[in-house]
DNA sequence: AGCACGCCGACT
DNA sequence: GTCGGCGTGCTC
């Protein structure tokens, strides 16, 4: 091409899903029309890359002669939506990542840009075959509706194995057919089979009110039962019923199964599913559906927000109060405050539904920014669990022991009344600890600093940090006794072996992501114990997240005191949120619940907060704290993680960027300070914390000092979380 | 995120 | 003399 034609070729910006500072300049091919948004192939080095068409360039002008060309343009998949390019850079500047990991994320579906594979399904409708057996008369039986079933799915319907459905297939009786995705089927919105009590309509009339055409945030404030997911299901119902989008968003995909069979109750079909635990080619499909608006419901974990809808009119934020919201690896964001973002973008109401508001959204209910409905009482009569400290320094265990004599009693008595008992402790494993009485000597792990967690189940000492392991050894490795070493304090397994020999006769499930394989074993476990195939169930943090266990009459907390022992600015906040939600699962549908939480610290204001049922009190004194010490929503927080495989090397570099660091106007520079989980996987750790006021612009400031700061070279990484959660 | 370039240690 | 380890820098 001649020098003049290439100055006067067109050119586009093209976003790379790199970790690239900003787009890069392409030359458009001569009679080729491309717009924001298309999906285009790339050379990049000397490979060719997909991009998409950015909506504005760099600003930086290229040497002409590095331009090369755009090679070819997807014209089969839908443009990246307009807003869903805003929202990219958005979330690049706010959370201080390349905007091209951000687009990462948005193209986290590889499937969803190659033609998507036929999927076949069987229908009912052939000959009957000349040999009729049980399992053959069974898989008729279950197919009989004459619907479109997958595979696997009649099989495990009528109970036989896969070979039955191709036996049939074979001799003609199932015919195969191309299998409809389930966003083809309608949503029923007529809302004739829906009951809401006064309240509710109530509320979902509120809700509904004024989100017609823009941007409102509401809380949905409600205790657990008081049937907070009936009221948004009427703002969804609204959504779809003009034609556009609505998605939800669940802090856990282990809690998408249910909810999902909840939403095909409430509408007759069920919406699309997203997260990360979906197969490829499912995610491909998802991804095109959403695009081409086609899938009009999604319901999904964190990453759904990045989907690109193009005419989304409502995001539902489940239990926003959660900490699995915010994700801390690649880039960090927290999905909540990202949702509310998208909802301003895309002019769509947004919808932030708790039992146990996060304090931000409180503080954001008070200041006006947030709407407030709040739904007092629980649906149909169900109570509320009284709650009760247990306190461990007057009615201690016996040695050995882990469980006080009140809480024996209460589940003595539950079991007694052929009811469910639950027992919260948040610690996997049977002991955090493991000592020789002999010389003292304390198993840790060889790369964290970190003790190595026994787990009797898979009969090893683990590391929870960085998954190493070793197999529980019968002699102490530094003075060879045998027989010394002890485990100190309980895991889940150790009061599972506590609770076995008190109730012999119970039957227990430990709910813990160790005894789990995968989603689909802990959503059979879920409805084993809703099936009331356990009296008692000894759980983790798992069990106290959003699932409906009707039968379950009393929870006990083993440990109230794990979380407030922690130095982090939400720790009360956090164990307050966490025990109201495990306590909250007793007692529903006119069972009387009751909640027991051992402490040493019954005089706590979290503990009484807890056993008053005074949340707001325990709001507002919370509140008034952060307040103060302008901690967040007051303050805005960031942190700075310095690492390095040689402690010198993180240390003096931690400082080295420390002394860069502009002095400014209501932002101050903490640090660094040695992390609280000094080594992880052989990498020291050391952390700055920046802490500004509200209105400070952090990110700039941030973005300025790094430019100008010692950049990490060799083993140094330097990560940056802004708001962060995690403070080890 | 890839990938090539380049500079230092142990092999044929 | 070269093979290959990883640290550094570039990609429109």
């Amino acid at each position: 091409m001649s020098r003049e034609a290439l100055t006067s070729a067109k050119t586009v910006p093209v976003l790379l899903p790199l970790a690239l500072p900003a787009p890069y300049d392409y030359l458009v091919p001569e009679g080729k029309e491309l717009h924001p948004g298309d999906f285009v192939v790339v050379p990049l080095g000397p490979a060719l890359r997909m991009g998409v068409v950015w909506h504005e360039s760099s600003g930086k002008s290229v040497d002409p002669a590095k331009l090369r060309a755009i090679e070819s343009h997807f014209d089969d998949v839908p443009p990246l939506p307009e807003i869903s390019l805003k929202f990219c850079d958005w979330v690049a500047n706010y959370t201080l990542t390349p905007p091209g990991m951000v687009l990462r994320m948005m193209m986290s579906a590889s499937k969803a840009f190659e033609p998507p594979a036929i999927r076949f399904g069987v229908r009912a409708g052939g000959p009957e075959p000349e040999r009729m057996t049980s399992a053959r008369a069974r898989v008729l039986e279950a197919a009989s509706s004459g619907m479109i079933f997958k595979k696997s799915e009649l099989a495990e319907m009528a109970g036989v194995s896969g070979g039955v459905i191709d036996g049939l297939v074979n001799t003609g009786t199932l015919l195969q057919e191309v299998l409809p995705d389930p966003w083809e089927a309608s949503f029923d919105l007529t809302g004739e089979n829906v009951e809401l009590s006064d309240l509710q309509s109530g509320a979902a009339k509120e809700l509904c009110a004024n989100t017609e055409n823009g941007f409102v945030v509401t809380l949905l404030d409600g205790v657990t039962g008081s049937g907070k997911t009936e009221v948004y299901f009427e703002a969804i119902a609204q959504a779809l019923k003009t034609g556009g989008q609505a998605l939800v968003l669940m802090p856990e995909i282990a809690l998408t199964g249910q909810f999902i069979d909840r939403c095909e109750r409430r509408f007759g079909a069920k919406p699309a599913e997203w997260h990360s635990g979906m197969t490829s080619n499912m995610r491909g499909r998802v991804w095109r559906a959403v695009a081409n608006g086609q899938a009009k419901f999604v319901v999904g974990a964190r990453s759904a927000l990045f989907l690109p809808f193009p005419d989304l009119r409502l995001i539902v934020v489940d239990e926003e109060h959660d900490q699995g919201y915010k994700q801390e690896d690649r880039v960090t964001y927290q999905a909540r405050d990202m949702a509310v973002l998208r909802g301003n973008l895309g002019k769509c109401p947004v919808v932030l539904s708790s039992a146990t508001p996060s304090i931000e959204s409180i503080v954001n209910v008070e200041a006006g920014r947030y709407r407030h409905i709040k739904l007092e009482s629980r649906y149909a009569q169900a109570t509320l669990p009284e709650i009760e400290a247990i306190d461990m320094r007057k009615s201690p265990p016996e040695r050995g022991r882990w469980l006080a004599p009140p809480l024996v009693n209460a589940i003595e008595e539950t079991l007694e009344d052929g009811q469910q008992a639950l027992l919260f402790l948040n610690r996997r494993g049977y002991a955090p600890l493991t000592l020789c009485r002999n010389c003292g000597y304390r198993f840790e792990c060889p790369n964290c600093s970190a003790w190595l967690v026994e787990h009797r189940f898979r009969r090893r000492l683990e590391c929870h940090h960085c998954g190493t392991f070793l197999p529980v050894p019968d002699e102490c490795p530094q003075c060879g006794a045998e027989d010394s070493l002890t485990p100190c304090g309980p895991g889940v397994e150790r009061i599972d072996e506590e609770i076995a020999e008190r109730f012999p006769e119970a039957r227990r499930i430990i709910l813990s992501s160790d005894q789990l394989t995968g989603i689909e074993e802990l959503r059979r476990t879920l409805r084993e114990i809703e099936a009331g195939e356990a009296d008692i169930i000894i759980g983790t943090q798992l069990v106290a997240k959003g699932h409906h266990f009707p039968g379950l009459a009393l929870v006990g907390v083993v440990d109230g005191d794990l979380g407030l022992t922690q130095a982090d600015p939400r720790a009360a906040e956090r164990t307050f949120q966490l025990l109201s939600q495990v306590t909250g699962r007793a007692g529903r549908e006119a069972i009387k619940g009751k909640g027991l939480i051992q402490t040493y610290m019954p005089e706590h204001p979290v503990i009484q907060a807890l056993v008053e049922s005074d949340r707001d009190a325990f709001l507002a004194r919370e509140i008034e704290s952060r307040r103060d010490a302008e901690m967040p929503p007051f303050g805005r927080l960031a942190s700075i993680l310095v690492s390095s495989s040689l402690r010198d090397r993180a240390e003096t570099f931690a400082r080295d960027v420390a002394r860069a660091a502009p002095p400014a106007n209501k932002i101050e520079v903490l640090g660094p300070a040695e992390a609280p989980l000094a080594v992880i996987r052989g990498r020291y750790r050391y952390r700055l914390l920046v802490k500004a006021a509200r209105e400070a612009d952090l990110q700039n400031y941030i973005r300025l000092w790094l430019q100008n700061a010692p950049k990490p070279r060799a083993d140094l990484r330097l990560v940056v979380d802004i708001d962060p959660y995690s403070f080890l």
